[in-house]
DNA sequence: AGTGTCGCCTGAATGC
DNA sequence: TGCATTCAGGCGACAC
């Protein structure tokens, strides 16, 4: 999916077409999507203005003028395309969720894979709510530092690289981002998290934030699914060091050179991990 | 309670 | 060409 530059990117595009308009129209085309709809979702948003638009890790929030919040999660697979008029839009396979707003543009979700959601609640169970109440600290925001960070790892058995796609420990990273990471800071995705010290937390909080901050300016990853709410694409993807470049070399040592291979491919909890087994330790 | 594995889906790429 | 297998930005239900 989109991690959480993508849905930053995602939310940007939203924002300005969402704000001080009202949703006229909402279309579901399928039952559900990772979840079944709520009971009455159309009925609940129809004919309400859009109050704001915010980001959680990876979720969009809609808040509506009906003290209503859109839950909105794109899974692997999901995007979101806006379109200035009706007659611009034209439906395509797995076009979800079509929504219309008064200035005329469309809004719609497509999900191909499905593991997407569109959750919908009262805007204040939204921060005690099941998605929200465990997460931990947004990565650019003013509660996440090395100090706080070293503490959510120095009891975790498990790898360093399994810590970090814990939306728990910091929300938003996943799994290209977690591997750029690590090979920022020159960290063994294989160490345990609690052998990771408060310099190396440090180092690592650090990198994350460039990582993601970056990422964003680049418009972030588009690899297979993703692209901008007008069709455009990402560029990070050409600025990975590690993800998807097993067998390439290292970007920053001879490893290459000297019989060894160059970035390495493994699995931890069934996800691919991708890293420099000579830099990083 | 913490941790690892599997399944949810579709489609693209790869292998035989 | 065709069919089977593997894999993918995530997450949550399970089993231990």
């Amino acid at each position: 999916m989109p991690e959480l530059p993508e849905v930053e990117i995602v939310k940007r595009g939203l924002e300005p077409v969402f704000m001080n308009n009202i949703l006229e129209d909402c279309r579901l085309n399928i039952n559900g999507l990772r979840y079944p709809f709520v009971e009455n979702f159309t009925d609940i948003v129809k004919n309400i203005p859009v109050d704001a638009v915010n980001r959680r890790g990876k979720y969009i929030l809609v808040h509506l003028g009906n003290d209503h919040t859109i839950i909105w999660h794109l899974g692997m697979s999901g995007r979101v395309k806006i379109y200035s008029s009706a007659q611009q839009y034209e439906a395509v396979k797995h076009d979800h969720v079509v929504l219309r707003l008064k200035t005329g543009h469309v809004v719609v979700y497509n999900d191909t894979r499905r593991f997407g959601f569109l959750d919908l609640m009262k805007t204040k169970d939204v921060e005690t709510c099941r998605h929200f109440s465990k997460m931990g600290p947004e990565p650019l925001g003013n509660h996440f530092d090395g100090e706080s960070f070293y503490q959510s790892l120095r009891n975790r058995k498990t790898s360093i690289k399994a810590a970090l796609l814990d939306q728990r420990v910091v929300a938003g990273v996943g799994n290209i981002y977690a591997c750029e990471a690590l090979y920022m800071s020159r960290i063994d995705p294989r160490r345990a998290a609690l052998t990771i010290s408060r310099k190396q937390a440090d180092s690592l909080a650090s990198s994350i934030r460039t990582v993601l901050s970056t990422a964003i300016d680049a418009g972030g990853s588009s690899l297979k699914d993703y692209a901008h709410t007008d069709g455009s694409l990402g560029y990070f993807q050409h600025m990975f060091s590690v993800y998807d470049r097993e067998g390439r070399p290292c970007p920053d040592c001879h490893c290459n050179n000297d019989g060894k291979c160059g970035i390495k491919r493994i699995v931890q909890s069934g996800r691919s991990t991708f890293f420099c087994a000579t830099l990083q330790k």
